[in-house]
DNA sequence: CGGACAAGCTGA
DNA sequence: CAGCTTGTCCGG
């Protein structure tokens, strides 16, 4: 008598249940198979992740059997890995890997394999560390050539890019997840985005990992699973060989990475280094500044180039003092420094209290501004410009209408083309944001913007207005060497015992605070969450598995939110 | 998740 | 007390 373990696919229900497999469909149920089994009156999806004997405390006629087989699905392997990743997450859940790891439609048989290449040795893990213009094609073909490849990028655009220059190369490919059945039936190289660090590749003796510091590896649904981070264990398990490639690795993949990261052929003032011009604003009179500096107006001023300008900040304006009193306007509530909005009107961002335009202090209406946001900056920069400039904002999906000028918070890096300047306004608001990632995450913005201008032989330019000319992530800009932040970021990091030396987790939600207490851990509340803290991952993921599923842990309809890793912090 | 069933509310 | 809503429990 076969017993199936089977995970249903339903949302909200974290059980694993047990099935007969009857005689006809044994040939056909393996670990990762897809099925349809009876569940408390309807059918349901689910898979298959172990055979066994029944559990002993059931009465034996309550065994229901499988009702159908649906179609092939992760390997045991994969099935493995999920098992892995649940702790490793925070959850026990393995839905949501299983789910990553599925075909998007239901596959019955695997095509032959497409192979071209024969297998030769695994390459050696690690990092490589490339220019941000550099072609990584070289590296993915490198890495095919010793048998099959699983290739990653971010951007859904890029992967269909290189799966078709890969294919020029008279490589058999597969893009996941829309050819998942050929890649699990054998290609040379498999690509795709972040999910396709659970794609199946069969044979798999390399797995590529390009733009590694890329935020949107990180899935931002819980749970909240890194595909850097998946993609090494995953390697690990089949014995592949790993690779890391980034202009700006992380300092986990540093960590990570037994040997010093390997070089791709760039040399810092090649033409594979965008040309950076750090604006030093140190010196301007703080009463009169603007944040318009005079690199940027000569680019405003040039009527060929393409500019654009980023701002992190929303609204009309984020800093007002008085004209009469000189006092900074605060939330008469709560005291947080008020913002204008397009009306006018004075509003708190922190409890939304709105009040007219009048000194708390003296009662004068007129204010100056300290600290414009993006709205009030367009018309700075219009007029500065003499020409249009379109603000651009992160949601809008629609078409940009066509314009010479952009300005925006950093969306708009993601949103514009072809462009000759990236300026960003108030980069101190990057390098020197409460967070523990802003170095890396500054770093990873300024390789974005160099992308979006190009090579320095063509004209294109990032200008970065700072007040600290002499923070080391400017410096390494200006080198070109990104290497030269890991070593101070590590021991920063070892020091306050951060990742990727301890394991950290913030929780949201009206339990958070009683959660993180339940796990026995330490923890820390902030304004936005509870972080909670332990000294390694699966000891952090386990704890809060168990606090957050365990009875009476959450009242009735309250919202939960448990990120593991979290990148904002 | 979604069905089953129980407890609570309403109106005649 | 039928007829309906709302809440809690449980699934093999």
């Amino acid at each position: 008598m076969l017993v199936a373990r089977v995970v249903p696919n339903v949302t909200g229900l974290d059980k694993q249940f047990d099935y007969l497999v009857p005689e006809l469909l044994r040939d056909q149920v393996a670990v990762g198979s897809l099925v349809r089994v009876p569940l408390h009156g309807r059918r349901v999806g689910g898979w298959v992740v172990a055979f066994g004997a029944p559990d002993p405390a059931l009465a034996a006629d309550k065994l229901m059997p499988l009702a159908k087989w649906s179609s092939i699905g992760p390997s045991a392997e994969l099935v493995d890995l999920a098992r892995w990743a649940a702790p490793r997450w925070g959850t026990d859940r393995l839905r949501p890997f299983l789910l990553a790891a599925s075909p998007p439609t239901m596959v019955s048989r695997l095509p032959v394999a497409r192979r071209t290449v024969s297998v030769g040795d695994a390459g050696e893990s690690g990092v490589t560390r490339i220019g941000p213009l550099e072609d990584p094609l070289p590296f993915v073909l490198a890495a095919a050539r010793k048998g099959p490849a699983l290739v990653l990028h971010p951007s859904p655009p890029a992967v269909r890019a290189l799966a078709s220059r890969v294919r020029r190369e008279g490589l058999s490919v597969a893009v996941v997840p829309d050819e998942w059945a050929s890649a699990a039936g054998g290609v040379d190289v498999v690509v795709g985005t972040r999910s396709g660090a659970w794609a199946p590749c069969a044979g798999v003796k390399t797995i590529v990992l390009l733009d590694e510091h890329d935020e949107s590896y990180q899935e931002e649904r819980t749970p909240t699973w890194q595909a850097r981070d998946v993609v090494i264990e995953r390697a690990a398990r089949a014995g592949a060989a790993c690779t890391l490639l980034s202009p700006c690795p992380t300092v986990t993949a540093m960590r990570w990475a037994a040997s010093p990261p390997r070089h791709g052929s760039h040399s810092p003032h090649s033409a594979q280094w965008p040309l950076i011009e750090i604006d030093d604003r140190s010196d301007v009179e703080p009463w009169k500044r603007t944040l318009v500096g005079t690199s940027l107006i000569r680019a405003l001023r040039d009527p060929g180039k393409r500019v654009v300008c980023v701002l992190n900040t929303v609204g009309r304006a984020r800093l007002l003092a008085c004209r009469a009193c000189r006092n900074l306007q605060r939330c008469e509530v709560c005291a947080a420094a008020v913002r204008q909005r397009d009306d006018g009107m004075l509003e708190c961002p922190r409890c939304d209290t709105v009040r007219p335009k009048v000194c708390q202090v003296c009662g004068a209406s007129a204010m100056a501004l300290v600290k414009p946001g993006v709205s009030r900056l367009r018309e700075e920069l219009e007029a500065a410009a003499n020409r249009p400039v379109l603000s651009v904002t992160g949601d809008s999906d629609v078409e940009l209408p066509a314009a010479d000028v952009y300005v925006g918070t950093e969306a708009v890096l993601h949103r514009v083309r072809n462009v000759d300047v990236v300026a960003f306004l108030d980069f101190d608001a990057e390098l020197l944001a409460p967070r523990y990632r802003a170095a890396e995450q500054a770093m990873a913005l300024i390789v974005r913007a160099g992308r979006l201008v190009g090579a320095r032989n063509r004209g294109g330019r990032v200008i970065v207005q700072t007040h600290v000319p002499q923070h080391e992530v400017l410096l390494a800009a200006l080198l070109g060497d990104t290497g030269r932040l890991v070593d101070g970021e590590l021991a920063r990091r070892r020091l306050l015992g951060l990742p990727p030396f301890r394991a950290l987790a913030a929780i949201e939600g009206a339990d958070a605070e009683a959660i993180a207490a339940a796990t026995g851990l330490e923890f820390a509340v902030t304004a936005k969450a509870v972080l909670v803290r332990a000294d390694d991952w699966l000891a952090l993921g386990c704890a809060l598995a168990d606090a957050a599923g365990a009875k009476n842990a959450r009242t009735k309809g309250a919202r939960l939110r448990i990120e593991v890793d979290p990148p904002r912090v």
